[in-house]
DNA sequence: TTGAAAGCGCTAACAG
DNA sequence: CTGTTAGCGCTTTCAA
């Protein structure tokens, strides 16, 4: 049984009813401006005898304000970013603003059209988790319009924008010690992810990607132990867990295989250990593995495994924060680039999947 | 450098640098409408010369569309629904719909004040998953005003909206044949949701959330075999690590301790091994185990975790679908409330967590 | 306090 | 095809 398709109640139909008008009805629902007691109550009463229901949008329109945030990641399914959503929503909520997801599966060029659209919805702010590519103009377009924007887990070279880090410099260090003192020599490193063109290279470190600071902590720990960093160890961009595991195959059935592996995300270890067992290789004792994040199943696998574990939640709650400050028009410009937010560090914890280093060959 | 805080460029702006009608403008810059290659062309140029972006509120306020829909689920760090967002997302975006996330943490006032911001952002359709309580006027009041709604893998008896729930039905029967075939008699059940009030009762099974229907299918599985059930071990409500690791802890080491257990979700079970092995018991030699949904490591750990593995991307999709058909003014009213969608079966993975009831005491 | 009237930026109905 | 004129629902001067 549906009514014919009701027009909405405005303030206009509430005014009517209330016998006032339009303007003093708007200032009484929006509870702005100065309204009498009796008004107020009269008009409310009204209101909800007709059952009205403000329209943000026609607000919106008129204030130029939104209360809506476009947030922009990867991939949702991540854990790592479900957590992360979950941060920079709830504290944003807690400020009376709602979130608009948009799910990239890193592609760069959905998220050129999600930035877009956000833009055209007008949300009042963005958290950005940028795909990595050559080229940001979209973003660059977004603060030179002046609009608020945090970018979120990467940075970007040179971009005026407040960035949300998680400082891995010393965890990272930690580990590679630890690999150095079990003994390994050669170890690999997989990520789904790029630092900017195809492979990595030695000269110029990357800074901007989570990749990059991983890669350069293990490669500069290594290098000052005097242990040598084969770059066709590194595999980055591999693209869904078939090639993980390809990857992963290669790394250590080679010539010259690897004896341990660091994975750049618990998605990149799950496909890699099961790449090992159906190699028929046992962790640690025919390699070491270790991985980011610390998901609650790590230390239930078998072995526990060993992690760089992320405040993950905070570092979202922390891009909201940064948000919020720089949509109230604080000066945002203050912030220091690419430098990752020291509050936010990683910690090595060691369970058992790493061991000594086994002779092979 | 900030300029002046300049105003947007309008359809107006536009319009008269285009030496152009602002309806002409509009209908070029929107597409409707019947326009002329020159004016077309004179328009785009003029457009992103003064660098318009349309304001899709304003559209909005105008069509009455706003081509978002808002999608309120308990806990989106929660994998499930993490993946369920992720499909609910892309499958809308395909159709030009933006996702406006809320996450309510299984708070029901905050499912509440969610249902009621949205509406009020004039979202043209809702997926939610309720937490469960014991009323939901919210949402009657949203068919009642006739807005496009889906209910997600949970169910509200006597709401005539569509709901895509998972059927687990013969799964479950299977998974309990399996324990009942290891010898096992005593099954301990637990959840983090709850069914209706506190605990479960044997009298009316309850089928409109997703704990209901799981132990509605043990419970008459473990009937028929002639087995008895304890209502005490089943336990729903668990809050948290702690609380879920105490109920377990009640199971297994009771008076008549469960040889078996059953998890809802996947941070039950890891809770729940966590447990058992402080705890000093093996799976399965001591405890058999099994849970709900297969994430990617469910196959990892140790034992390998026998599940009930559900398609939750595709579940995702089916909401999206749904409430697409919904948004398009199809009569939705076909549906059959409550029934899962044959579609999108469970199907039960047995691996090694499940193995021959222990005898005890 | 109140109200009239002008905006916010866009779409839609109606002539031509 | 094009322009004029009303809206959409709310906020915001500006006088009273």
């Amino acid at each position: 049984m549906k009514s014919p398709a009701r027009r909405d109640v405005t303030i206009a139909d509430v005014a009517r009813r209330a016998g006032v008008s339009r303007a003093q009805t708007a200032r009484a629902l929006g509870s702005y401006g100065a309204v009498s007691e009796a008004v107020l109550s009269r008009v409310v009463a009204a209101a909800d005898e007709l059952g009205y229901r403000a329209n943000a949008l026609a607000r919106s329109v008129s204030t130029g304000k939104s209360h809506s945030v476009g947030v922009v990641v990867g991939d949702i399914e991540n854990p790592f970013f479900g957590l992360s959503v979950r941060g920079i929503s709830d504290a944003l909520r807690g400020a009376g603003y709602d979130v608009v997801l948009m799910n990239t599966g890193e592609s760069h060029e959905v998220e050129v059209e999600a930035v877009r659209a956000l833009d055209g919805k007008r949300v009042d702010g963005f958290v950005v988790a940028p795909a990595l590519a050559s080229a940001y103009p979209h973003l660059e377009a977004l603060v030179e319009a002046g609009r608020p924007l945090v970018l979120y887990d990467r940075d970007v070279p040179g971009l005026a924008a407040p960035s949300v880090l998680v400082d891995v410099e010393d965890a990272v260090q930690e580990l590679t010690l630890a690999l150095l003192g079990a003994g390994h020599r050669r170890i690999g490193f997989v990520s789904t992810l790029r630092t900017r063109g195809e492979g990595w290279t030695d000269e110029q470190p990357i800074s901007h990607t989570p990749v990059g600071r991983r890669i350069n902590g293990v490669v500069r720990t290594l290098r000052d132990a005097g242990a040598q960093v084969d770059p066709s160890a590194i595999r980055l961009g591999a693209r869904g867990a078939e090639d993980v595991r390809r990857h992963v195959r290669e790394l250590v059935t080679g010539d010259a295989p690897v004896t341990a592996l660091i994975a750049s995300d618990a998605l990149i270890a799950t496909a890699a250990l099961e790449e090992l067992r159906s190699l028929g290789l046992t962790v640690p004792e025919d390699v070491s593995i270790a991985m980011f994040d610390d998901p609650p199943w790590a230390g239930l696998v078998s072995p526990p495994l060993t992690v760089v574990s992320q405040p993950v939640l905070d570092a979202g709650v922390a891009a909201a924060r940064l948000l919020l400050e720089a949509m109230s028009g604080a000066a945002t410009e203050l912030v220091e680039p690419g430098r990752a937010d020291r509050a936010l560090r990683a910690r090595l914890v060691m369970r058992e999947s790493v061991g000594p280093a086994r002779e092979r060959d």
